[in-house]
DNA sequence: GCACACCTACTAAACACTTAGTAAGTGGTC
DNA sequence: GACCACTTACTAAGTGTTTAGTAGGTGTGC
């Protein structure tokens, strides 16, 4: 994890790997049979720990947004895990990478779950326009805290992410109630 | 700029360039003395030639908002020039990365030009606590068009750039302007 | 005696970069 | 206008290093 987070996926080399845990190249080899899978297991492993954190039960509507802020405030004492996923779903979009599979499908997994969390939210309708305002918005909300990682990776002085990600998450649910008014709360 | 932009830094081959340019490896190196040097000149090459497309006079306050708004809609269709940064940008926080100076610089330069932006925009006042909102707000924007662009070049059919960066720029400027009724308009 | 966990030793390819050369100019002098 | 000194724009053929991946072995525990 550490080393891909440092190098990104080209770059990192199993020669590192294997010595940061303490055997050979091909002692790594022998557990992961390629790289480019030993990735793709690191963040399989990386998910599957981050929902055990998360407990059974997902919040749902405005919890499960505020829940998205505070995902914002601990990522600030994470430096290593945020730099892994930034680093690596930009790469991602690059020719044949191998964690392109990956990133798709955690990009459309979320932007589900967070539409239907400000569809909830809003009581927003199931019109064409409600719904495609809530898929804006929601694509918004993750792009929002990708964006505000890599500034921080590069100047953390310069980005305070809990109170950017909460500024647009606020805004955008009180634009989007504010142009339904007739909406029951 | 195509082969950074399909392979990233590390994964492009000077041999590929070489190609691509018609020309050998050794040819590339006879006008840049090293890879890395190459990599810069082209992002300021770019650069470049991007001033020279917006003019002169840069827009102000609104107009300069909308011009983003703008740029996300142009960007739709300029899949290279979009993947070369979006790739570059997040490969830069990787350890000694060549364009790491580049991005820190251009990070706080468009930071710098949002935020006096939204401030007259908002009409937002000198305090510390107008600053940082329009701070945060302006960090926002930016990340928001930058992590939509990731979202985008992996799935083009679930991402609408456009609309997504004109809601969050409209829900944040209602936002501010909302929090000060004093301001005149 | 067999499976597992690993290592040593290797291979073949790819890589950035270097060196030494050539062909085609360019500018100045007689 | 012929000759010379020098530069520019490359190429062919390396160099040394790094790379992922492989083959075959060794020790340990059951």
């Amino acid at each position: 994890m550490d080393t891909f987070a440092a190098r990104g996926y080209n770059n990192a080399s199993l020669a590192e790997i294997a010595d940061r845990a303490g055997l050979t190249q091909a002692g790594v080899l022998h557990y992961f049979r390629s790289k480019s899978l030993l990735l793709t297991s690191v963040l399989e492993l990386r998910d599957d720990s981050d929902i055990e954190q998360l407990g059974t039960e997902r919040p749902r509507g405005l919890r499960f947004l505020h829940h998205l802020v505070e995902t914002a405030r601990r990522n600030a004492e994470r430096e290593g895990i945020v730099r892994l996923y930034a680093v690596l779903s930009a790469e991602s979009v690059t020719d044949d990478h191998p964690a392109q599979d990956y990133f798709r499908g955690r990009y459309a997994g979320l932007r589900a779950f967070v539409t239907d969390a400000i569809v909830e939210t809003c009581g927003l309708g199931t019109g064409t326009a409600d719904a495609d305002r809530a898929r804006h918005a929601a694509n918004a909300v993750i792009a929002v805290m990708d964006g505000l990682q890599i500034q921080w990776l590069l100047d953390p002085a310069a980005v305070e992410m809990t109170a950017s990600t909460e500024l647009v998450i606020d805004a955008i649910l009180a634009g989007l109630t504010r142009e339904r008014p007739a909406a029951s709360d």
